[in-house]
DNA sequence: CGGGATCCGTTGGGATACTG
DNA sequence: CAGTATCCCAACGGATCCCG
C-alpha cells in the first residue's frame, strides 16, 4: 500500500477524527502516562496533575471505548482499578511520538510567530 | 538531540498544545488543502465542504497567527485573498502524514472497538 | 478508592445578516 | 469576493456532592 496520494477528503476526515479524539485536553497526557505501565485511577490523577476526577473518568472511558486502554477491576475492599494500554494504544504512541518530536522542536517557532502576530496587531492600531 | 526519553510532563504539554491546535474541527483539512498550493478564500470553502464562513475565517486566522499560513491580499475589485502554507506549515505536514497513515490503517480498529464497547453496554443491560 | 450525578461557566461552532 | 458582527445552541470541562 503506497500512501503516495492520501489526498482524498474522506481520508483526511478519518485523520481529523483521530486527531480530535486524541487532541482533546487530556487524552494524550493519559496515554503517555499509561505508556509507563498499568496505572491506578488516583495514581493517574496525581501523576498528571490538574485533571479533575470527572475528566479523568470521561477521558478513560473514551479511550477504553476506542480500544486504546483496558480497564481492570479488582473487587477488593477498597476497590482497585487499573488502566493499561492495549496494543492499539501502544501502536498509537509511535506516530504520536513523531509528532511529539516535531512539536518539541518547533513549539518555539509557533510561539514566536504568535508573539509577532499579536505584536503586529497592537502596532497596527 | 536524541529523543530517547521525551517523557517529561512539560514536554507532553507542548505536544498536547500543538495537538489541540491542529486537532480542532477544521485546521487539518485547511492545511491539507493548502498543501496543494496557494488557494483563495471561497476556493477553500468549496474545496473543503461543510465548513461555515465563520469557521474558515477563524481557522485561517489561527493558522496565520501560529505561523502556519500566510495571507496575501490583492487590493483589486473585487478583492482577492490568497492563503499559502509557510515553511513551518509544510514541515508540519510531514509528521502529520505519519499520523495520517496510522489513522487510515487503524480507523477501522477504532470503529470496531467502539461498536463492541457500545454493544457490550447494551447487552449488559 | 473509584467513580456517578448534577450544576454551571466557558468555549466551539453553525446560521444569518450586513459591509467594503 | 472576503470578510465582520450577532445570535444561539451544544459540547467541553471544572466543582461539588453522593454512593458502593
Amino acid at each position: 500500500m503506497k500512501p503516495t496520494h492520501l489526498h482524498a477528503t474522506e481520508d483526511c476526515r478519518a485523520v481529523s477524527e483521530v486527531l480530535q479524539r486524541i487532541g482533546d485536553k487530556w487524552s494524550l497526557l493519559v496515554v503517555r502516562r499509561l505508556g509507563e505501565g498499568p496505572t491506578r485511577f488516583n495514581e493517574l490523577r496525581h501523576g498528571i496533575g490538574g485533571i479533575s476526577q470527572k475528566m479523568l473518568t470521561t477521558t478513560l472511558r473514551s479511550l477504553e471505548r476506542d480500544g486504546f486502554v483496558t480497564r481492570t477491576v479488582y473487587p477488593t475492599i477498597p476497590p482497585r482499578v487499573e488502566y493499561e494500554l492495549t496494543d492499539l494504544g501502544r501502536e498509537l504512541l509511535v506516530p504520536v511520538k513523531g509528532l511529539a518530536e516535531w512539536a518539541l522542536v518547533n513549539i518555539g517557532r509557533i510561539h514566536q510567530a504568535r508573539a509577532a502576530y499579536d505584536g503586529g496587531i497592537g502596532a497596527a492600531a
